[in-house]
RNA sequence: CGGGGCGUGGCGCAGCCUGGUAGCGCAUCUGCUUUGGGAGCAGAGGGUCGCGUGUUCGAAUCACGCCGCCCCGACCA
């Protein structure tokens, strides 16, 4: 993508209204712009990040098994009558009427529907175990939105939804979601921690959060030092296999968010020189609810011996358009954002720094040809604008890689490839450079 | 929902207390000079001060009402 031609509107100052580092970082980065109070609008950055996490979610959830549907984001309100939530989850819940009069809802969550669709079109055990997901915008009624996508009343989620004939089975399906989770995370460039966690308005009696340790985090937490250090299970995990060693690993170990923490417990449990208390921010959350939804839905199934049974079922969420603020605020420095590279906009900034300078644009033009060739995705700064201010804009967009090129290094045939993170430099010939990021 | 704060060119702010019809920095546009870490000079455009009502000869400024946004707390992916 050529800059001149691109619509990144990048701030210099500050806007007012933000107070934490990653909304500060996403408005003067132009990822997004708030539209009322938790309402965003993606700007083509934000938007791009957004897609590779989703995606990233996308691939983990289909490894474990899970099958995707879209559900919308209206529904009517007689699903959530027959479950009793209608009347039970209040104000947060968005409400409408048609032109009929008749009762809708933005929602905020898709248990009762999915549910529904599950007892429409299953009736056997053996189609089970089966776990529908979809990716979609919520809609939560916060009495107060803050911290920018972090608590946005519109959000992106992905939610699954699992059914088992029994609660062996719900426990397995549970397990591969808590797999699914480390390695999706992980993917990200995040360390997450499971914690034992309550289950809330959804229900339930088991459950965790998986929690990105950050100082701004929402979350207080409580837990085991070792668990930052655990191995993250490969791709090649056997999500049909015994998935409980991998779980086992780690719920062995104290792990648990203020809201079930138990400090007698934590002492004992932990020696004083593995305790750990910090911040956190959830991205994710599990539990396993049982027959909840099944039983007042109806949604049952045969089992081996002719008999109907309501399903077991349980519902594994992740905060997408949350991520994107939880991964700044676990990876920027002052002069910006840096991007884990698997959920960079971009891979590489290439640096015009004397553009209508017939050399440096043919070198420029020939490495945003070549390295694209090279299947990157190449952000090209081909404006006018003066290079102190194209490495600030650079640094404040904090994509991976930079390829800086100016008349002084062309002139020994050397372009400059500066590392984000580590701020490391070198100089290169373009050759090189193009070989240095070819797979 | 309790407490606090804010709303003035695109952005960040001053002016408000002590009413007299709007100012600064950045950004934008033009020209010239610059060009390896957010350039300099000169010039230009752009707001009737969130909305409404009232007080007053006169309201950004005072009063009342409304709307929007932010922060702290309780609640939540």
């Amino acid at each position: 993508m050529r800059l001149s031609r691109y619509f990144l509107p990048l701030l210099k100052e500050t806007p007012a209204e933000a107070q934490i580092v990653s909304h500060r970082l996403m408005l003067r980065a132009g990822l997004v712009r708030q539209e009322a109070a938790g309402i965003y609008a993606w700007l083509p950055l934000g938007l791009r990040v957004l897609k590779k996490i989703e995606r990233i979610v996308r691939e983990e959830m289909n490894r474990a098994g899970a099958v995707e549907i879209l559900m919308p984001t209206l529904q009517p309100s007689e699903l959530w009558k027959e479950t009793g939530r209608y009347d039970a989850y209040g104000p947060e819940m968005l409400r409408l009427k048609d032109r009929h009069e008749r009762e809708l809802l933005y929602g905020p969550t898709n248990e009762d529907m999915v549910t529904e669709i599950f007892r429409a079109y299953v009736r056997s055990y053996k189609s089970l175990p089966l776990n529908l997901y979809h990716i979609q915008w919520k809609f939560r009624d916060e009495v107060r939105p803050r911290f920018g996508v972090m608590r946005g009343r519109e959000f992106l989620m992905k939610d699954a939804y699992s059914f088992d004939l029994d609660t062996a089975g719900a426990r397995r399906s549970y397990n591969r979601m808590y797999v699914a989770y480390l390695r999706t995370f992980s993917r990200m460039g995040l360390v997450t921690i499971p914690m034992r966690a309550e289950t809330g308005p959804i229900g339930g009696d088991l459950s965790h959060e998986f929690i990105v340790l950050a100082d701004t985090g929402e979350s207080q937490v409580y837990c085991h030092k070792d668990l930052l250090e655990m191995p993250v299970p490969p791709a090649d995990v056997d999500f049909d296999g015994d998935l409980e060693p991998i779980v086992r690993q780690r719920t062995n170990l104290y792990a648990a968010t203020s809201d079930v923490h138990d400090a007698a417990r934590f002492e004992a449990e932990v020696p004083a020189d593995k305790r750990m208390s910090a911040r956190g921010i959830e991205v994710g959350q599990i539990f396993y609810f049982g027959t909840k939804y099944s039983k007042p839905m109806k949604a049952v199934v045969a089992g081996p011996d002719g008999k109907k049974v309501p399903v077991e079922s349980g519902s594994y969420g992740v905060g997408v358009s949350r991520l994107v603020g939880a991964i700044i605020e676990a990876s920027h420095d002052e002069a910006g954002i840096v991007w884990p590279e698997p959920v960079a906009p971009f891979d590489i900034g290439l640096v015009n720094l004397k553009t209508g300078d017939a050399k440096t644009d043919a070198a420029c033009e020939g490495l945003y040809a070549k390295l694209q060739a090279a299947g990157k995705d190449v952000l090209y700064d081909d404006t006018a604008e003066r290079p102190g201010a194209k490495f600030a804009g650079m640094d404040l967009i904090g994509l991976p890689w930079q390829v800086v090129v100016g008349p002084r290094g062309l002139e020994k045939g050397l372009v400059e490839v500066k590392n984000r993170k580590t701020g490391a430099k070198e100089e290169l010939s373009a050759e090189a450079v193009v070989n240095r990021f070819a797979r």
